[in-house]
DNA sequence: GTCTATAGGTGGATAGAC
DNA sequence: GTCTATCCACCTATAGAC
């Protein structure tokens, strides 16, 4: 640990404390002086690092697709049966849950109709990588007899994302993680052989 | 139409509002100011009706569970087995989302722990309404041979409303009625033989 | 019941010193 | 990069006249 380290820090640090604020409170319910109270600087330096609020969220969202896209991409490597990889792809929400946080995306959708045009965008792309997943994970299941379903795959693959995220929703206010892990064994009896 | 009708007008007509506002933008998300500008008086006179928001908001979330109880009863007068029954409780969201709103209590379970705690009480009591109807429904249809799923009621009641949640917020921004009536379409075809 | 006026607080954001 | 100081808009809520 000697150099290497320079400004990364704090954008970083602001990021991961802002992500767990909306995670918790939703973009609209969240200022940049619960940010600086929970690190000990002034707005006024977070505007440094993010000129705007709308920024910041983008970045936010942009983040969080890649750490997704990296956790897809490491089940797609360690699992290799259909059943096995969507077990593991429920697995990751139940880790954002089980640190008593909604999903950002899930929480930034119910706020969709008040974000700024920039932060919607990138919603659709996260989205999108989630439902694209899907429907390749889907599609080669039901081919190679592993899943069952009816209809087109991305159809699935929207009903799948949208109980995942209303049974985080739900959970978080009305049951807990044992509501979400009972949803989510619903959904592995619905689709797996 | 005669006489009858005094005080109650002004009220009811800034719940109205007040309800549209937070089932499409969140109860963060909206102001005072907002209904005062829609209806054409002063943030002011709507304190003599609800002297906070936090009033505002129970009032809001009593008077929606009032008329959910009212449909889930007519439901139960109009539609003898319980497919049609199901169908007909998804119907009930449907409405609601045609008209580009989220559930009231969906919207308010996403902000639920900036909730003030009156406010989270009288959700408790709206999804309890929800989840002891569904329970019934779903034990009676299993017991007649008309609903088939696994182990207890409640459990799948959970799931189902969650489901339909989710469908909803995801539908708002991405897919539109389409995409919940193929949840819909998903959650009967799974639980009706 | 509705108004004017206003209090007291918080929001996001900027200028300029260090 | 971080600070102090500040702006201006908006928020919930109240007092008191009408």
């Amino acid at each position: 640990m000697a150099a290497k380290t320079q400004g990364k820090h704090t954008s970083m640090q602001i990021l991961d404390v802002a992500q767990k604020l909306v995670q918790t409170r939703g973009f609209n319910a969240f200022s940049y002086a619960d940010i600086a109270k929970v690190l000990g600087v002034t707005t006024a330096s977070l505007h440094y690092h993010f000129a705007s609020k709308a920024d910041l969220g983008v970045k936010l969202i942009e983040r969080y697709e890649s750490a997704f896209g990296v956790a897809l991409a490491r089940i797609d490597r360690d699992a290799s049966d259909a059943p096995a990889r969507l077990s593991r792809y429920f697995g990751l929400y139940a880790q954002v849950l089980a640190d008593e946080r909604m999903c950002l995306c899930g929480m930034l959708a119910a706020e969709f109709v008040t974000l700024p045009k920039p932060m919607q965008a990138a919603l659709d792309s996260f989205f999108g990588l989630n439902e694209r997943w899907l429907v390749g994970l889907l599609e080669q299941g039901r081919a190679k007899g592993e899943l069952r379903f009816n209809g087109a795959a991305r159809e699935s693959a929207q009903f799948i994302i949208a109980s995942l995220e209303g049974a985080m929703m739900m959970a978080r206010s009305h049951g807990g993680l044992p509501r979400f892990d009972a949803a989510t064994r619903h959904l592995l009896a619905e689709f797996v052989y």
